[in-house]
DNA sequence: TTTGAATAGTTGTTTAACTAACTATATGCC
DNA sequence: GGCATATAGTTAGTTAAACAACTATTCAAA
């Protein structure tokens, strides 16, 4: 028997992601008063680098969930913005390792603030064990189908 | 105080959907392989004129949680593949009514099947009480945010 | 009745995702 | 050593999202 969980008008929200949408957008609003000239999506390259930069776009791309041509370009994109640098390995030189620049290390503080800030609007009002709940259930909807 | 939930190392999913991010490209991998001609914006977009077509483009946007461009795009490229129709209002001449080709009507049911399919594979072991609590939270983000 | 504001939709530009095809390097097996 | 295969990354083409600027139409108030 199949968990058919999802009447038909419950399941559009789902596949379409409503709720992380309307998070990115609020967050990219907020980058964007705050001057901070970023893309969600750089913002979200940045993150992992800022836990350890070094690492190869290979290793981005597991992070981040995107696919190497993704990864190309928003390697491309931060590097034009003077933000990472590439720096081909010595061992593999098939591998680019990604390094942060001064500039970049200066945006962590303020954007992770932001980031905080955003979740912290999107989740008034729910309670703290159901926010966990929520959690759960989403890393294990990530871990069936990725 | 601040209801600060998220410890930096759990923020990075909920910003970036990877939940739902692996719950489309699935289903845009099952669309594939059933040689449904369908990128799943598209198919979000037929999904509310199933349920009602003969709607504006505007109201298209607040179903669809997209803005006017998007839709203006995506009803281009439905039409040029024959599934939807603009049809000028005689009341209001600034609005585009848009209706489904009889084309478009035999995609529903395959689709929706694939959808329901993609969510069962994305909640398996999941049990429906907390699944229950997810759709509630998730809702209570969007409306927090939208 | 005309003028100014609001609404519906379109167009242009930049960024990103996805697929497929490609180059270059490394690895492992004969 | 040489060749097949795998891996790292890039490039090209299509689709879509976000934003700003734009046209056309409607509506309401002076």
């Amino acid at each position: 028997m199949p968990n058919n969980q999802f009447k038909k008008g419950e399941l559009y929200s789902f596949i379409t992601g409503k709720a992380s949408t309307a998070i990115a957008r609020r967050l990219q609003k907020k980058f964007n008063s705050a001057d901070l000239n970023l893309t969600i999506e750089q913002w979200s390259v940045l993150y992992h680098l800022w836990k350890q930069d070094g690492i190869s776009q290979q290793e981005l791309c597991n992070a981040t969930f995107r696919d190497k041509p993704s990864i190309t370009r928003l390697v491309d994109n931060l590097e034009k913005l003077k933000l990472v640098k590439r720096v081909s390995s010595k061992e593999d030189r098939r591998m680019n390792m990604i390094f942060l620049t001064a500039e970049a290390r200066k945006l962590e503080i303020e954007s992770m603030e932001l980031a905080e800030e955003t979740l912290n609007d999107a989740l008034e009002g729910v309670p703290a064990d159901q926010v966990e709940i929520c959690k759960q259930v989403l890393q294990i909807v990530y871990d069936n189908l990725k």
